[in-house]
DNA sequence: GCATCGGATTTTTTT
DNA sequence: AATCCGATGC
């Protein structure tokens, strides 16, 4: 009742302010009170003067009347502003409740930078406001309604890896041959199924491979909810059929969420799609914002064409197109246009900006990965060196992430810091893994997932014949293993008769800790608990094997400890949830300038003054698996789109003669995207550009490998180091193609430096 | 049950 | 190159 009457409140202060707004040449004639209290806001309101800032599309967007509205927006066309000012607006001129808003994201990077604009821009009065992303969202949500759902309030979300083990577990347990049947392909086949809103007793297979398609899916689900887990794709699907079948709950929640926003509408699933559109049904104050040319994530199940499907369902929906570019120079942003052109589409964009042309976008042929490397540190550092640049303000983009090794090692290499955006590289750990595993085990002992992973480890003589044993008597109970394992530590002469005297002792060896850790969870802060945890199981004397290698080990498992202590007020459950949807971006902290690696999908959404991008080969960009199929051949172009759109000021495009493949070198063809930016653009060593100089025969062997440079510095020359001062060469050899130099410094000694990344100069 | 070795296999991108 | 898997020997 109440949100009723809210809404159509909202509605008359609207319709009056439109009037106005049309109706400018009429003066200030109509003075009724509401106007008045407007008018109040207007001039006392930060967000107002925001307003005056927007251009008029940006403004037209952020003030547009409660109803679907539709932004397309083109790349640093300011879409986070007016998605951020938009809120702002709701609650700051509109006068909606916060509790009424719901602005979802897909990573927390955005969620949060988007609550700190807002709050920004209209103060602590944005409190209450849902700025979530969606998985996170769905997750609070099944939590709260875990009454109407198969599995319990402490599920425990299931990352990539902790599927990809159920469903060869699966197949295990169906006789099927992992050979014959990729577990990597079923389970991307139940991701898109997932993805499409169909659970296992939908599907209708039409063919033998996708009947067992269908058997693996049912066997995949059912261990899923036995051991209370839920997927990254369930978290979706479980709402969304929330939503669909208790009418309560979907009621309680459209009610609840008066004003929808959604930012990277490309990017959305259909399941996805229906939540917004099922939670908007009523009221239909649906704001999305996206870019069909960015889109990047089909493989995800993301499907662009959900624009499309909002034009239908909406028909009066508000369309809005942004297309002024504040980011990028013209250069730039003429080199991407060149890229997308060939792509078909509705509206195709024009990209404008009125920062002038700028810098030519520099592209630079190289011999092979590691002189790639090279190129891009020593670019960094000679700019940085001259005062040309900070280290912040470069990105390293890829294709994917093996590439990014090679650049760290020239980063090292050089003793420059650098930051890898990538949460996998420390959450895939296996002893990270490993010491979550403990903790989701206390926190929910079903998940036959984590207690898989460490009922032997450290080995403590429980091996794959106990482990059946063990499986076949739960089953027999019917009750999950790790619930068997409670119940043994309370009653273990129950079990006599059912275990051999040896496995008996294995598995009470492990099922008394675990019961304690169980009661001691609900209790207990996560890193205290995780600490009691690892004590008991001698995890640390089990890393610790004297190698260096086990003190990272251990190392990563401090930082673990780390994390988790932050989460001493919110608990257990809350710190496993954060670190299961943390993103890759999620671990970008932008303050502490230096240059970032990131892979071109990680760079979607961010923007920096220069950008690097490496690897433009056939094979890696477009990657060969898009070789053979034209749509993801069209994501690819996408995906260097977004990467060349990154950039404000310089673009710097690289693409080695040989690329990596499985540890040898193949020759390398250069990208046929790269090829189609317009060589008038750049400078350097474009493609097209060396049609006219003498080309090696293809079939002979490789000419020799990079030129072999001489010392340009030789023992007794007298040479100048901008800080060190004067000093004198003791000796020089060139070794991975940079001069290595032994200078003695009348200041600081022996030193040994590389010659171009230390500017070294001869003096007479 | 466990450690070790050799061979196969892998990688696209991520909530 | 690095990891995973299975077979082998203890």
């Amino acid at each position: 009742m109440r949100d009723q009457r809210m809404s159509r409140g909202e509605n008359i202060l609207h319709a009056r302010l439109r009037g106005r707004e049309s109706g400018k040449g009429q003066g200030h004639k109509n003075t009724t009170p509401i106007i008045a209290a407007f008018r109040a806001i207007e001039y006392n309101n930060p967000v107002m003067d925001y307003l005056q800032r927007l251009n008029p599309q940006q403004r037209e967007a952020v003030t547009a009347p409660p109803g679907p509205v539709l932004i397309l927006a083109g790349p640093g066309s300011g879409k986070t502003r007016v998605l951020t000012y938009r809120v702002a607006y709701l609650v700051g001129a509109l006068g909606i409740r916060p509790f009424h808003i719901l602005a979802v994201t897909f990573t927390n990077k955005a969620a949060r930078e988007m609550e700190h604009r807002i709050v920004a821009a209209i103060g602590a009065q944005a409190r209450g406001a849902t700025i979530s992303t969606f998985h996170a969202t769905c997750a609070r949500i099944l939590r709260r309604e875990a009454d109407h759902l198969p599995f319990n309030a402490n599920f425990v979300i299931a990352d990539t890896d902790d599927q990809r083990r159920l469903v060869k577990d699966v197949l295990q347990e169906l006789n099927l041959d992992p050979k014959q049947y990729s577990p990597q392909k079923l389970h991307a086949a139940i991701s898109r199924l997932k993805n499409e809103g169909i659970f296992p007793e939908d599907f209708t297979p039409s063919s033998y491979g996708e009947k067992i398609l269908k058997r693996v899916y049912e066997a995949y689900q059912n261990r899923l909810l036995s051991s209370n887990l839920v997927d990254f794709d369930d978290l979706l699907l479980w709402t969304l059929h929330l939503l669909q079948t208790v009418p309560a709950v979907h009621q309680r929640y459209a009610r609840r969420f008066q004003h929808i926003l959604v930012d990277e509408f490309q990017d959305t699933n259909l399941v996805q799609y229906e939540l917004v559109r099922l939670l908007g049904a009523h009221h239909r104050n649906i704001f999305v914002v996206g870019d069909a040319d960015q889109s990047i994530y089909s493989w995800r199940g993301a499907d662009y064409r959900n624009v499309l499907r909002f034009e239908q369902d909406f028909p009066d929906a508000k369309v809005i197109l942004l297309e002024q570019n504040y980011r990028s120079t013209q250069t730039i942003l003429d080199a991407a246009m060149a890229v997308i052109a060939p792509l078909q589409g509705k509206h195709r964009k024009r990209l404008f900006t009125d920062r002038g042309a700028g810098q030519k976008i520099v592209v630079r042929r190289v011999p092979d990965d590691r002189e790639e490397a090279r190129f891009v540190v020593e670019t960094i550092a000679s700019l940085v060196a001259r005062g040309q640049a900070r280290p912040g303000d470069f990105a390293i983009m890829y294709r994917i992430n093996a590439q990014s090794r090679v650049l760290e090692e020239a980063f090292l290499r050089a003793g420059l810091p650098y930051r890898l955006v990538g949460a996998q590289r420390f959450y895939g750990r296996r002893e990270v893994k490993d010491a979550l595993a403990y903790l989701r085990l206390a926190h929910n002992p079903a998940d036959e997932v984590s207690l898989m992973r460490v009922i032997n480890v450290p080995p403590r003589g429980i091996g794959a014949k106990t482990i059946a044993a063990l499986r076949t008597v739960a089953q027999r109970a019917g009750l999950a293993p790790g619930a068997l394992l409670l119940h043994m530590a309370a009653a273990p002469e129950d079990y006599q008769r059912l275990f051999s005297p040896r496995a008996l002792k294995a598995l009470l060896s492990f099922a008394r800790p675990l019961a304690q850790w169980y009661s001691l969870a609900l209790t207990t802060p996560p890193a205290d608990l995780m600490t009691t945890i690892l004590t008991d199981v001698g995890y640390k004397e089990y890393l610790l094997d004297g190698t260096e290698e086990g003190e990272e080990r251990w190392e990563n498992v401090r930082e673990l400890h780390r994390l988790a202590s932050r989460y001493h007020d919110e608990g257990l459950s809350a710190f496993l949830e954060e670190v299961a949807l943390v993103s890759d971006q999620d671990t970008l902290e932008d303050a502490d300038n230096t240059p970032i690696l990131l892979t071109l999908h990680a760079a979607k959404g961010l923007e920096f003054p220069s950008v690097f991008i490496v690897g433009l080969v056939e094979g890696l960009l477009p990657h060969s698996r898009a070789w053979d199929n034209l749509n993801e051949m069209d994501e690819e172009r996408r995906l260097f789109y977004v990467g060349l759109t990154r950039a404000k000021d310089q673009l710097y495009l690289t693409y080695p003669e040989t690329r990596m493949l499985y540890g040898y070198a193949e020759p390398a063809e250069p990208s046929r995207f790269l090829e189609e930016i317009p060589p008038d653009l750049t400078t350097g060593d474009h493609p097209a550009r060396e049609t006219g100089g003498y080309q090696a025969p293809r079939w002979e062997p490789a000419p020799p490998q990079a030129p072999h440079r001489e010392p340009q510095f030789h023992t007794g020359d007298k040479v100048r180091h901008p800080r060190w001062g004067t000093g004198l060469v003791i000796g020089s050899r060139i070794k991975d193609g940079a001069e290595l130099v032994d200078v003695a410094f009348e200041s600081v000694g022996l030193k040994r430096l590389d010659a171009v990344l230390a500017r070294l100069e001869k003096i007479a």
